[in-house]
DNA sequence: CGTCGATATGACCAGGTGGTCATAATGGCA
DNA sequence: TGCCATTATGACCACCTGGTCATATCGACG
């Protein structure tokens, strides 16, 4: 948790040092991200960092979550309640506002890729645990939606079935904005299609398991 | 590539270093892992590393492609061919043979899981390559097979599938072997299920989108 | 034996790491 | 003004990093 400090400090400098570490920390991940280069970037001595976390781990931590809550934040703002309309409407929907976020926000991208892809299990562990929160807060809603409309099979694994949409969903968003991070993929083709009308057919292909009919 | 010396290297140093490789590079990834740790566990000086690779990331790159090449071998052996049964069989032993190995074999599921994860796009694009082709090469005479005997709709976007599977496929077998990662996913819960069925559940899930009927 | 190319070695290097701490600056209140 | 808690600072620490290189060892051949 981050020092009461942190809490009282002044709103720029906070801002400061929070676009340098997200900047530093989507670079480099977490150890590979440098403090140094945090606290030279903001502008601030590298021992104010410690004034206002306990430690890199305490400070990636904040990053990651405030990144998180952002995200989510954006994402619920300009989604529409799941009243009308037909689930793969909705995540085609959702996956179009994720991907198009991203492209505006590469800030929030970058550090979302650096969580999605941390490998210390004790870091990424604590690091994605409330990310997965707000996904499945964020996405239950549309699927208890199209339960009650009875759009799905009555035999649909659904706990399969988010666990494939939290794994899947960030790299939808990753893959088209890093040349290099799975270019292999080749996810987004560059045939004309556009990058929603991928990604809705993406999430027809992966709902198509469990609709009705 | 390795240098010359690395080829004509006595066997078993040559296996010593490989091992201390896979482990160091496997636990803490590319930018994490420590040739001084590598050498250390391997018994060998440093220079000697040296001598066998140009730098860190020649090193990094040769262990990353011994390793998808070990595992592509290890699942074509007891892989059948595909003229008899259905692409769901297919894909439902492929991701059993996987995730049965990976289990087997925690050095080589430690290596893909940091070639997986990996961030910097260069590292990850150089290393990743190499592993794409074999899935695609692995893959492909399975989907070919089923459009041969019409398994699939008219309209299927082959291309959206195959990059779905490659992304989804090595995370399908991380998953349950890594406690910390992304246990949130409960992608294998303990309700008896075995691992088995679960990954078949998924794999039709995945496939529903593009099967005929 | 001696010679010579190939290989092994580890002290050493410059530079970077996360983290500390004594000191200084700040800002509100009396 | 003087006081005091809060905050800012950067020199400093021990340690680790990837990489080098002069030297030693090895092994085959004559």
């Amino acid at each position: 948790m981050p020092r009461p400090t942190w809490a009282n400090l002044d709103a720029d400098r906070r801002e400061r040092v929070l676009h340098a570490a997200m900047a530093e920390f989507g670079r480099h991940g977490y150890s590979g991200g440098s403090l140094n280069v945090i606290a030279r970037d903001a502008g601030v001595a590298k021992g104010s960092l410690f004034q206002y976390f306990d430690d890199k781990f305490d400070f990636f931590a904040h990053v990651a979550e405030f990144t998180s809550l952002r995200v989510y934040a954006a994402m619920e703002a300009s989604l529409e309640p799941p009243e009308h309309g037909s689930v793969v409407d909705h995540f085609g929907k959702l996956v179009e506002l994720w991907i198009d976020y991203m492209a505006g926000h590469p800030l929030e991208r970058a550090v979302t890729a650096a969580t999605t892809m941390e490998l210390d299990p004790e870091v990424r562990q604590a690091v994605r645990e409330p990310v997965h929160r707000l996904y499945a807060k964020g996405v239950r809603p549309l699927l208890d939606a199209a339960v009650a409309r009875g759009e799905f099979r009555a035999d649909a694994d659904f706990d399969a079935l988010l666990s494939l949409l939290v794994l899947v969903l960030p790299h939808l968003a990753l893959a088209p904005f890093e040349p290099g991070l799975d270019a292999a993929l080749e996810l987004y083709g560059t045939e004309g299609a556009t990058r929603a009308a991928r990604g809705r057919r993406l999430v027809e292909m992966l709902l198509a398991g469990v609709l009705a009919g």
